[in-house]
DNA sequence: TCGAACATGTAAAAGGTTACATGATTAC
DNA sequence: GTAATCATGTAACCTTTTACATGTTCGA
């Protein structure tokens, strides 16, 4: 339980990746604060290689605001998927820029999943960070699939004028 | 290709819900904007009855704007799970609160699967927005299935200290 | 030697929500 | 009569990203 921003960044980057992100604009700051309040405690490392350190651990008071505040708060949840606006709008779109987009956005899927697996099963992992990981891995999954059964039908309707009841995405069944 | 601020909140939240929103806060300010930049057109109607209504309609120079954002941006997916990021932590949580959780959202995911099921097959939708609707339905389920999988690994490690390489949630298989 | 990784931070700008302020109408 | 729906908007606030600024060390 203990690490510098830099530690941080590299966690959301490996582990949080597929449901939340902090760049170092808010890490910092936050980190700074935190300390101010008392939750978490610094000790520099001036080490002989690379910068200075700032080795943060959390407090026994940040632990308990930590648990409070993970126990209080309703869990919201928020996405925001440009691809699907996209697709919303598929019919406003060239063919060409709309395949591109879908393979695309498939081949990012594809490759966050492969890298989801491949950690997947660490030891380390506690029951809830593989659980984590299993609901990434759920959902790339059945998006590749609704992408792979639902891209012919959404290039087909659009050589056509875009006529609305005769074509049929079938991802859904 | 037409509406007032308030259709489009409702556009958002009947039909964008699953993968974008937007307030009031941002749409009548963009929407003022977006008159001034002449990519869309306002005429007021002053209807006897309720207040003004204001209907924008989009202008050709705006539609011609649209398609060129759609085809030039790379589309992102952010999303930011507070669900996720407690389970995450659900060895810090009190087994209770972390099945009130899990159970609450299954709920509201199921909630939202009945929806999009049951508008899935409106004649007036274009393949563009079945296909969004379907990457929902699928997402959704996926996640359910996930959720009824995982839920007694994740209480049953829980009542046992964090025992880290004892227990399997078994989603992934 | 050159790029990636290590390491910290700030300031400005962007983007968004929430809360407020107002008020008519319609359905129960 | 009262709640929901229709309808518009602003201002303050909050959160977050982007871009900047700096410098070392390690591996290829």
């Amino acid at each position: 339980m203990e690490g510098t921003g830099y530690d941080i960044k590299r966690l959301f980057e490996a582990t949080f990746s597929h449901f939340h992100s902090a760049s170092y604009g808010s890490i910092y700051p936050a980190l700074g604060q935190l300390q101010q309040e008392g939750l978490i405690s610094l000790r520099v490392e001036q080490g002989a290689r690379y910068p200075d350190r700032k080795v943060y651990s959390i407090t026994e008071a940040g632990r308990q605001a930590f648990v409070s505040e993970l126990t209080q708060t309703a869990p919201s949840e928020q996405l925001r998927s440009e691809l699907l606006v996209l697709t919303f709008f598929a019919h406003l779109l060239p063919g060409e820029r709309l395949a591109q987009v879908l393979d695309q956005a498939a081949r990012q899927y594809r490759e966050s999943l492969t890298y989801l697996e491949s950690v997947r099963d660490h030891p380390s992992h506690s029951a809830g960070i593989r659980f984590t990981i299993d609901m990434g891995i759920a959902s790339l999954r059945a998006k590749l699939e609704c992408l792979s059964t639902g891209r012919d039908a959404l290039l087909a309707g659009h050589l056509t004028p875009p006529r609305i009841d005769t074509e049929e995405a079938t991802c859904d069944a």
